[in-house]
DNA sequence: CTTCAATGTGTGCACTATGCATATATGCAC
DNA sequence: GTGCATATATGCATAGTGCACACATTGAAG
């Protein structure tokens, strides 16, 4: 039988990417995978359309589509890459936009959560959360998967679990206190 | 801009769900949907598709395909229910068994994720864990959603945070010691 | 008893998302 | 230059989903 531990905490993630999926955007987002499309070209700007296909974990075809849709939709924009083969893409205006919309609305469910804590509780999770992440990344390309829908800024502040490993950084320190 | 401990929590419940995602199965539990259905039912035996389709959050007509591949794939009977309209749902004997392994593979891979941690640590996440789903659930419906992949086993031991509250039972305490 | 709204299940249709196979252009090694 | 790998794009088939609708059953109001 399942550890009580374990189930709790497959309830917790379901109920995270419940919230995600659900949060309310404009047509062109309304999938998850258009969405960590879009954050992920935010993450990793420039980036070929086979890099980013990593990033969210597709087909080549549906990656060429998912990006075909977000051009369409204003969202992103095709410049020329490195090659005469490849595309480098970016944000455009609404693009950045719409990111910061979806990482607000996904900071705030997750403050809710997180505020069900007192301060000391959430030092305390913050602390595990590190300890586990550290050691779950595979590779570099796992890694962009994971921090596919992240908003980076707390990670270049102070230390991201999952890429630190992959670059070969020491564990980061809890925040604070 | 998003805080850590929320970011990281947005990682790990990421990481969760891609993995739950990717556990191999039959051809007729390939979705994420076909899998639900089946737990649920494997839950909540003698539900009618409709109140499975709270539990999966589906919308009637894709309730009702959902339930019809178990069917035909064998791994879940229609039998006949309290009115003449509606269906009781159960599982087959194969239905099971592959409810069973699914939920195996999915305490495994928690208990990979969990692992990382020592002893007293786990016990402290399993408080926090108790305390954050207690207060998250809206609604019944709600609660079903949140346990539809769950192993009801650790939850009639111990207490379920998420389906106490609903019925107005205390917020249960944590395992063990 | 009849009527009618509500409930539970099922179907037709359109749309989106996805993967496989394939095509085209470019880059690079030899 | 030739040949292979890389990057992007397209045709096709398939699965999943929702809306609108159809049918059977239930129950309550008259």
């Amino acid at each position: 039988m399942t550890q009580r531990t374990e189930n709790l905490l497959g309830v917790l993630a379901l109920l995270v990417m419940d919230e995600m999926n659900a949060q309310p955007t404009v047509a062109a987002l309304a999938g998850p995978t258009a969405r960590a499309m879009l954050n992920a070209v935010g993450q990793y700007p420039d980036s070929s359309i086979e890099v980013l296909r990593e990033a969210v974990d597709l087909s080549h075809p549906a990656a060429v589509r998912a990006v075909a849709g977000l051009v369409d939709a204003g969202l992103i924009e095709k410049k020329s890459g490195t090659d005469k083969r490849s595309v480098a893409l970016a944000l455009t205006a609404s693009g950045k936009r719409e990111a910061k919309r979806l990482q607000t609305a996904r900071d705030q469910m997750l403050q809710r959560i997180v505020g069900q804590l007192d301060e000391r509780e959430r030092g305390v999770l913050e602390s595990l959360l590190i300890k586990i992440l550290w050691s779950e990344t595979r590779d570099p390309a796992h890694a962009m998967q994971l921090c596919r829908l992240c908003d980076d800024g707390p990670c270049l502040k102070a230390g991201c679990p999952v890429e630190c490993r992959e670059q070969g950084l020491p564990m980061p320190a809890r925040s604070g206190t």
